[in-house]
Formats: C-alpha cells, structure tokens, sequence
DNA sequence: GATACCATACCGACCAGTCGGTATCTAGCT
DNA sequence: AGCTAGATACCGACTGGTCGGTATGGTATC
C-alpha cells in the first residue's frame, strides 16, 4: 500500500470511528482520545489529519449532506413525472423511512449541536433550505401537472417535510420495527389524500 | 423570609439558572459552576438541593412533562365533542405551534440527552407512550362521532404527533415568525382533510 | 443543641490541543 | 544508481485548564 493510500485509510478509519463516538456518547461528551483509541490511531495522526474536533464533525456532517443530495438527485432522475411520483411515493414510505432510520441519530446529533454552535448551524440550515425550495419545485409541478390541487406550494412542501422528520424521530422511539414502516406509510397516504382534491 | 422559603426561593434560583444555561449551551456543556454562578448560589447549595447534575436534570424534565399533562387535560376539557374539536384544531394551530414554540429548544435538549442517558431516556419515553394512547382515544371518539373517516386511529395518531414534532422542528430554523403561524395551520389542514373523507 | 441550609477550599479525573521528535517516502541533482 | 533535502505521515508525553462532586466548617432557625 502506497503512503497516500495508508494515509486515507487512517483518515477513514478515524470518520469511521468517530462516528461511532459519536452516535453512542454525542458530540459533546465524545473524547478525541477515545476516538483515537477506537480508530487505533495516535492523537499525532488525528490532529494532522484534522484541524480540531469541530472540524471533524463538520466533516462527518458534509458528508452526510453530500449523500442526502445525492439520494435527491436520484430520486428526481428516477421519476421526472411529478403525477405518478407522487402516487407512488406514499406506497414507497414505509420502506424508505425504515432504511433512513439509520440515519436519523446522526441527524439528531448534527440538529441538536447545531443549536449551540454558529458553525455547525450554518452548515445545516444552508442545505435545509435549498431542500425546501427542491421540495416546493416538486410541488408545483405535481400541481402544474394536475396530480394534485393547488394550494401554497411552499407550505405544502413545508408540510412534507415537517410530516418525514417527525416519522424518523418517532421511528427513534419506537422499538418495533413494523411501526416504523406502517406509520409512514399511512401518513403520507393521509397527506397525499389531503394534497390531491379537496373533499367536503 | 421563613428558612422554609428562603430555602424554596434557593432551590427555584437554581432550577430557572439550569433552565437557561442548558439552553444555551446544551446539557452537556453547561457547568455546574456556571449555574450557580447564574443563580448566585454556591455549589454548598446547589449540592444541598440536588443529587447531581443529571438529577436536577431530570427534576426539569419532570416539571416541563407535568406542564404538557396539564396543558393536555385542558385542551380535552376544553372541547369534549371531537368532532368539533378536530374541525377547529386546524384554524388554532397556528397560534397553539407559535406559543409552543419557546419550549421547543427544551423539549430538543431533552431528546437529544435521552439519547444517550438511559435514566433521561425512561423518563422521556414513558410519557410518550401515554400521550400516544391519549391521542389513539381521541381518535377512536372522532372517528365513533362520523367526524372522521375510518383508519387505524393509532397510525393516525402517530402521524398527528410525527407532523407536530416534525413542525416545532421546522419552527427552531426559521426566523420569521410569520411561517411558524402560516405553516402549521396549512399543515394541519392538509392532513385534517386527509381525516375526513376519503376523496378519489 | 440538633438540624436544615449554605459557603469555600479542594480533589482526582479528564480533556482538547501542542510540540519535539522519528520514520518513510519523493524529487531533484550528480 | 547513489545521495540528499525536504515534505508527509505519524507518535505519545505533556500542558494548562475545566469539570463534577466532596469534605469540612459555619450559621441561623426550630
């Protein structure tokens, strides 16, 4: 193995572990030693390879971000037809909310230490809200498209994504898995029967 | 001022300290020192009223869960016909989720400390079941009352709870107040017309 | 004089980050 | 090919400081 090559292995081995620390103690009460330790790397190792801790955590955010848009991306490649995504995406919840989960403490983490630190909060709001207008687009196509009635896109949009973070929380909760698949399911095919023709 | 209450004004000095330095900087963060320092009391005092750190910790999250007990009870007095009741929930939601929205950040803290502290994480949780059952009842009143249509009142339930956690998130990245208002009372109203009938 | 209430000094553990040093590799020169 | 200067990757002891919690003592009230 070639210098760069080890050089990257240790850098991963470090994420890899740090994550790890993270998810089980949080940000806060994780030491950088033990990150080491479990990394089975120095601290010489961890601080060429890293500026402090925060960066670190910035890093393991950015990556994490970069996936997300890349799961959106795909997910828009895949169904570029507002009308049938949107029929579909229901039915498609409960799965994707139940492979998501994995994720969701980690998210936990990023939200909660973002309220205390300037740096890790502009990180996440920026992308928070370029989803929010990816999510409102969606929506005023599905409405343009005749899939579903019009109302405030922006809201709607809002809506959806206020209805997914509350499921993958909730999924925290719960340790049955059954419940985290079929909740999702059912609620998005409530606010799907909401957003598609008015009743009454 | 009888010992009695000097000691009483002491032990709530310390609790409102707690309250703001946990705020802003996170449990984790926050120092003992600091808090008392807060609360101008000595650490003699704060040791003489709490057990430890986690322990005043989770005498907060007792009062603030006994604050959501009563804020619910009411709310059920309050409107006794369901079926008006989930007719009008929608219009006050906007209000209900900008008022709620103070205690957001504690509620947060909270979750995010649960995580990672099996006491916290009791204490958290046993609540939740309740409130979840809570809402399944309520449900089932309206769904008996024709108010709405016929699902599983506990995913319904869920997917109540998931949207309002998922919007008092929401709430915590938004500056202006006015999509606090806005959103919520959108939000509801798309999934309220998902209750009532089924369209299609 | 017993007890509840509080103050202060202090302890051992731990923590993020530093720093002097080593080992390995690469580039350029001869 | 042999040699060397410098860069890169890494090591681990150490520092200055913070932390939660305790031990001990004082004082006002019952």
């Amino acid at each position: 193995m070639s210098t760069q090559e080890r050089s990257e292995a240790t850098r991963q081995a470090i994420l890899k572990a740090a994550r790890a620390v993270f998810l089980e103690q949080g940000y806060q009460a994780a030491s950088v030693a033990e990150i080491c330790a479990r990394a089975d790397v120095s601290k010489g190792a961890f601080y060429h390879h890293f500026e402090t801790k925060q960066g670190l955590f910035l890093t393991l955010m950015e990556d994490w971000l970069a996936g997300i848009d890349r799961q959106l991306q795909a997910l828009r490649a895949e169904a570029p037809d507002m009308a049938s995504a949107l029929l579909h995406i229901a039915d498609l919840a409960g799965e994707i909310f139940d492979t998501a989960n994995e994720q969701v403490p980690m998210f936990l983490e990023f939200w909660s230490e973002a309220r205390h630190d300037r740096a890790v909060w502009q990180a996440l709001v920026e992308p928070y809200r370029r989803y929010e207008a990816m999510f409102t687009e969606w929506m005023k196509e599905g409405m343009a498209q005749g899939a579903m009635r019009k109302t405030e896109p922006r809201d709607a949009a809002r809506t959806l994504v206020a209805l997914s973070v509350g499921l993958l929380l909730q999924g925290l909760l719960d340790p049955e898995p059954s419940r985290r698949v079929e909740t999702p399911r059912h609620a998005l095919h409530l606010l799907m029967d909401g957003l598609r023709e008015a009743p009454r």
